[in-house]
DNA sequence: TCACGAAGTAGACAGCGTCTACCTCAGTTT
DNA sequence: AAACTGAGGTAGACGCTGTCTACTTCGTGA
């Protein structure tokens, strides 16, 4: 592993252990052990560096995708919406630094490559939904794009904390089985 | 209009036309055309002077969800829905602020209570639709939220590009109204 | 007249991203 | 063998940031 891999490393290793506020140039270049300019050697900016840890996130949520286990399209579109969810809540750093364009480059090839390569396999996902009669007729990446909001709203609002610790749910699952029904219907 | 307030009103008009990352103290102050130590004669830190911000944008919004034309609970819902996302893209840099715990503090009483308002508007909305047999038997918050989430991550995807652009829809009324119809059917 | 509190100023400090000049050293070319 | 080259790292500087502190100014009430 070469010393750019090292930085992407050690940054998304601080990253999840500290909080998006850990993950300054000079922090991550302690952690890494080297002097404070270090990192500038192999990214040009802070934000190609944060770019690639979150490209990493997007290729993680891309991998979680393809590897569902359920072979009915129902049942996999819906394993894929808890799967977000889950990815979510498990990397609460990781997730808010990949849709925070102030500290990753939206039009960086890396990143942007792998979050609309994640968003095209949902709407693979939704479309195989699509031909057993579910909203028939309307583009994949229409329905794809409303559903994947609802469950990005559903993690983001959870995070910010304005629905955990509500008094009507203790976990996220009851709202998201509330955004599911909607979609989906019952069951 | 006492220095305190004049200072919130300078945030809020640096917000708008320059974004979150000219709301600096010293930015601030100096739009306001004071010394760069002064804002904290009256705040006891950024996140302070922000959170008024935040507050007086989840005001507004409160605003706007109190003074509904709609007669109908089902109108009057749809026309909430509809006002949030208007919100959102109208003031994308207050949107961004209000939900953005790094800038703002979650815990100041002027912002929860606003915030925490909204919410309880929106539910209340939620309820009154129910009232005409919608969702009936399930708790008004835990719809509220559940929607409220679709309508929020709906219009943060939008805002932060990855629907923006797209192909398959020119504006933002398309995904939207695919929401809509999955939540509270046909039209 | 005096005291006091509100408000503002100016300087300092550490941390940040970034730039620059310099150094080291393995590998290749001549 | 000597010279060059480029990757990688170091150290210092710059301007920006939030925050703290000491000092000033000024209107008001005792």
């Amino acid at each position: 592993m070469g010393p750019r891999n090292r930085l992407i490393s050690t940054a998304t290793t601080l990253l999840s252990e500290e909080g998006v506020h850990a993950v300054t140039l000079r922090g991550i270049a302690k952690a890494a052990g080297v002097s404070h300019g270090a990192p500038l050697r192999h990214f040009t900016c802070r934000a190609e560096l944060l770019s690639a840890v979150a490209a990493a996130g997007f290729a993680e949520l891309l991998e979680r995708g393809e590897n569902l286990r359920e072979t009915g399209p129902r049942e996999r579109l819906i394993a894929a919406c808890r799967g977000y969810i889950d990815f979510a809540l498990s990397n609460p750093a990781m997730f808010e630094l990949m849709f925070r364009h102030d500290l990753v480059d939206a039009q960086d090839p890396g990143l942007s490559s792998k979050s609309s390569a994640v968003f095209e396999l949902f709407a693979h996902l939704v479309g195989d939904v699509q031909g057993e009669g579910w909203h028939p007729g309307t583009d994949s990446r229409l329905v794809a794009a409303s559903l994947w909001a609802a469950l990005h709203g559903l993690a983001g609002l959870w995070l910010w904390g304005g629905l955990a610790g509500a008094s009507f749910t203790p976990t996220i699952d009851v709202p998201l089985a509330v955004t599911l029904e909607a979609y989906l219907g019952p069951n």
